[in-house]
DNA sequence: AAGACGGGGCC
DNA sequence: GGCCCAGTCTT
């Protein structure tokens, strides 16, 4: 690191002691770092995510689980359940499969970047944020914001994601051997909060005078990226079942296979809507369907028109494997976002029938 | 190197 | 409607 490498880090430390965001996974600046299974599972939950979307997923998660061991112990259900409506459901199978081999150690995270990147669900990013700010170990943690504050640091004319290792070279070089941790919240929250991907805040950031990209005037520019391909759209539909048991209405839900699109979530029956475009599938019972309504969603690479079709009447058997669940108690089966906008029609639409 | 993989908030 | 976000895994 050179002469002006320390300005930079030495800038943004000191802005950082100032302006910190408070958050519940994070030790105020400069003092010990928190437990290591806290920084994990924010940093795992805010893969791909805003911090806001995470806070209340987070308290419940500690809540429920203080321990990593505990969480180990935990039902897969349960998990993802817990997890439902954050989304790639992929980090959720494997936190549960980190927390488990985390305990088989004892219940001891590894303390360094090498060891964390062998676990199920860290990836260079998470490996380098955890080892750096639960262990204060020197390491480059390049997430969106670093990439967007040193692209406009260096003015990096590259487009992304070619410009990565160039961008991850840039971080390098401004990463500090002290208070690694702090160095890589700092950076987060210049990139949250000022330098952000809108409307930089240039009079507020301590890096303007280095900062080739404020220098040439239009910093919004930067980072450069690829065009995006267009999303497809698909159709399916969704199919609500309801039987009553006991006096109490129940919905028949199924469990996803464990990969693909929501896998190894609670969901409704559908029509494999990942596999069509024409929208006609085959109910899977025979009898009086009715439309419910539809549901509008957009994934990363594909956005859904879902259509809610109702089976009238009592049904004595649902169709293949699934369970009978109680509709009064519909919120803890786990439904991801899709699937819980869909039973929200049918619940609508069986109380105008009632 | 490219594609799969959610969801919500902002403009 | 498009863009953005504390990325990882598979092919």
């Amino acid at each position: 690191m050179d002469a002006s490498s320390e300005t930079i880090s030495a800038r943004l430390l000191a802005w950082y002691d100032a302006h910190a965001r408070d958050l519940p996974w994070r030790a105020p600046p400069g003092s010990p770092p928190p437990e290591p299974y806290r920084v994990w599972l924010s940093e795992v939950m805010l893969q791909q995510t805003t911090v806001a979307a995470v806070k209340e997923y987070f308290a419940k998660f500690t809540r429920t689980w203080p321990e990593v061991t505990q969480l180990a112990a935990a039902r897969d259900e349960d998990v993802m359940a817990a997890w439902a409506g954050l989304g790639y459901y992929a980090r959720a199978r494997n936190l549960l499969a980190c927390a488990r081999e985390v305990a088989a150690r004892g219940g001891t995270f590894p303390d360094t970047e090498e060891e964390l990147r062998k676990l199920p669900g860290l990836g260079a990013y998470t490996a380098a944020a955890v080892a750096a700010i639960a262990f204060d170990r020197r390491a480059v943690v390049v997430d969106a914001n670093v990439e967007r504050v040193v692209s406009r640091l260096f003015a990096i004319e590259r487009e992304l994601p070619a410009a990565r290792p160039e961008i991850r070279d840039g971080a390098e070089t401004i990463t500090p051997d002290a208070r690694a941790g702090d160095f890589a919240q700092a950076m987060m929250d210049l990139g949250a909060t000022v330098c952000t991907a809108r409307d930089p805040r240039c009079l507020l950031c301590p890096l303007s005078e280095p900062c080739a990209a404020r220098a040439g005037g239009d910093p919004a520019r930067f980072p450069v990226k690829a065009p995006k391909k267009a999303k497809p759209a698909r159709k399916g539909r969704a199919y609500w079942i309801t039987r009553a048991i006991g006096g109490r209405t129940h919905v028949w839900l199924v469990q996803r296979p464990g990969s693909g699109m929501l896998g190894g979530m609670r969901a409704l029956p559908d029509d494999g809507w990942k596999a069509r475009t024409d929208g006609h599938g085959e109910a899977p019972l025979a009898g009086t369907w009715q439309a419910a309504g539809r549901v509008n969603h957009v994934f990363t690479h594909f956005s859904l028109e879902l259509h809610v079709e109702m089976l009238a009447g009592n049904v004595a058997q649902g169709p293949g494997e699934g369970e009978w669940w109680p509709l009064d108690h519909l919120d803890d089966a786990g439904l991801p976002t899709l699937f819980a906008k869909a039973a929200r029609l049918a619940v609508a639409m069986q109380e105008d029938a009632a």
